[in-house]
DNA sequence: AGGCTGTTGTGATACTATAACAAAAGGGGG
DNA sequence: CCCCCTTTTGTTATAGTATCACAACAGCCT
């Protein structure tokens, strides 16, 4: 992150997440860098997880499993829980999308492939949420860990709050 | 955090909660902590919400809410979950507990009235949950959402990993 | 064809959380 | 002391989130 790259809309301004943008750009390009990292990694973007995968692209916003349940089960996949459930675990361990704890939540990964630890910056007002560059805040946290000798393996670091739009209309 | 303070175990010494330490200094101190902060708040520390805290208090550990509950109904209180879930929340707003989101638990504060914005460090091991200084985590994480115009109102840090306790038996 | 692996579908169930309302407890003011 | 008001507790019911276990199916390799 912070490194320019123009074929990714979301990399270097999370910001547009919570502004009026080219959204199809986030799209496309998200879901065909995602196409070539399962293919690079030897593993199947199947129906149902390119659907889950569209369908959570369509908005910067986080959707509940069962939201997306309901989507699938309407196109004619299977419509119990599993099914969703399955779909977003694999993308969340290839990185593909992210789990929003705070909201009990999926979102979409706006730039997968590239290695980032996101922090996640969940608007209250528009419930758009974007991934800030957080390497800085992983390190703080990493050092706060190591001083009372904890290893940390993984984390998660939301932030609710407002986004600058929405901060401007109130 | 990083005052010495000798009447509060936990406060400076976080790794306490994944060693063997006198416990009982723990839990009375808090206990007598969130006995004070109710009171200067004009706010009643109930038979229900002082037993919820002294059963979180019992160990360094998170707790769902409803084992808690478990433990009320054996005890005579109410038995459905809003009697445990009121006390919690109730908690939480006060800062006498927190909420552990990636275990949809709650636990303790260790060091309730001060003013703390803690990372929550969780052993996968032994399952202790330890209160970090995370002053410069959140300083991390404000000045990343400043850089997009984003203002953060609440935020939760947890980190998942091993304590230096478990790491050494391993 | 047969067997292997990974994926999807299904039913059942466990776990987490909240809404809505009734009952009871406690604290002034009359 | 009693009434009224506010807060807290208790209960029923229900909503929302997540996992287990097993059957069916598809692709692939021999």
């Amino acid at each position: 992150m912070g490194q320019m790259d123009p074929s990714c809309p979301g990399c270097d301004a999370p910001q547009l997440a919570f502004a009026r943008h080219d959204h199809g750009l986030c799209q496309s390009d998200a879901l065909a860098r995602g196409e070539v990292l399962l293919a690079a990694r030897g593993l199947k973007m199947t129906p149902v997880r390119r659907r889950v995968l569209e369908i959570l692209l369509e908005s910067h916003r986080a959707m509940g499993a069962y939201d997306i349940l309901a989507r699938l089960a309407a196109e004619g996949f299977g419509s119990q829980p599993p099914v969703a459930y399955r779909a977003l675990d694999f993308l969340e361990e290839q990185g593909l999308a992210h789990r929003i704890r705070r909201l009990n939540a999926f979102c979409a990964c706006m730039h997968p492939g590239e290695a980032h630890a996101p922090a996640f910056l969940i608007c209250r007002s528009c419930d758009a949420v974007a991934e800030a560059a957080a390497g800085s805040v992983r390190g703080a946290l990493e050092t706060a860990a190591g001083l009372v000798g904890f290893t940390v393996e993984g984390s998660n670091i939301e932030a609710l709050g407002q986004c600058a739009d929405c901060r401007g209309q109130a």
